[in-house]
DNA sequence: GGATTCGTAATAATTGAAGTTACATGAAAC
DNA sequence: GTTTCATGTAACTTCAATTATTACGAATCC
């Protein structure tokens, strides 16, 4: 399977977003992101119905973001985008008659949701303000090394 | 992308062989495993390369394991299958030039590797004896059950 | 020598994300 | 009110990765 990357495309258009005043179409969202307009209103649809952006059609029009940047995080984002699978890797069968695949499925049930919670709780941490402000000291650094 | 249970597989084929006695035909593994006896092969054989199990041809051949179930641990063998990535999920683009995507990425990598450092230090820690044990604890509390 | 079993290459099936096309709907500009 | 711009969606295709299958060669034992 193709890996989804759909947290970390919500994550740069969100930022774009934050940084650009005014609304962005899906177009210039798409072109920033190296992507198709469709698949930008298809996962932004979904940060809408959760109250995180609105969309407004025709003549200037486009995505705003609606919600408070520190009060939004990756786990929540993680959530809106229907908490997909974490892992690449797991067991084959998850009800097996089997009792040595139970204890298989077992002991990596057991790592694998410890892993996950790690994960999870790192996401809870970590909101749109601390990645914007982020940004903003690598643009700083930048800024200053291209004058420099 | 389809999850790799390539792990789960081989421990299932491990112990089923820690538990019979003699070797066992890719064949007889695959029917335990619902699976095809040449996807048993490609696998065991990258078991065979790292020492761990040995296969014989002809009439009264098979896999046998050659490794002391103690000192095979579970990191070992995601390791012997080559390390697969772990996560499905993942940054659009590793290395972006834009300074958002970066920061972005800076945040997303920084948590999944620690989640990933914990789950193979988890993996380190369960030897196939420890699986070994589980499966007989499951056994036993399966006949006491049947039996009564 | 014949049956059995591994070894392996080549190819297809499967799965789920991502991309694309097409067209309908709604809002602003003129 | 008509044109233009933009979202809303359905349907379909492409893409990437594992897993499954087919086919045949090579080795081993009876």
């Amino acid at each position: 399977m193709k890996r989804d990357s759909r947290l970390s495309s919500v994550l740069h258009a969100l930022l774009h977003m934050a940084e650009h005043d005014g609304s962005m179409t899906s177009e210039a969202l798409a072109e920033c992101m190296n992507t198709n307009p469709v698949v930008v209103r298809r996962t932004m649809g979904l940060l809408r119905e959760a109250g995180i952006v609105a969309s407004a059609r025709g003549h200037a029009g486009g995505w705003t973001i609606t919600a408070d940047l520190s009060t939004v995080t990756l786990r929540q984002l993680h959530e809106v985008l229907g908490e997909p699978a974490i892992f690449a890797v797991g067991n084959r069968n998850e009800t097996p008659d089997c009792l040595v695949e139970q204890s298989v499925n077992a002991a990596l049930d057991d790592a694998f949701a410890d892993a996950e919670a790690l994960l999870l709780d790192r996401f809870a941490h970590v909101t749109l303000a601390d990645l914007a402000a982020d940004f903003a000291r690598r643009h700083a650094d930048w800024r200053a090394k291209r004058n420099k």
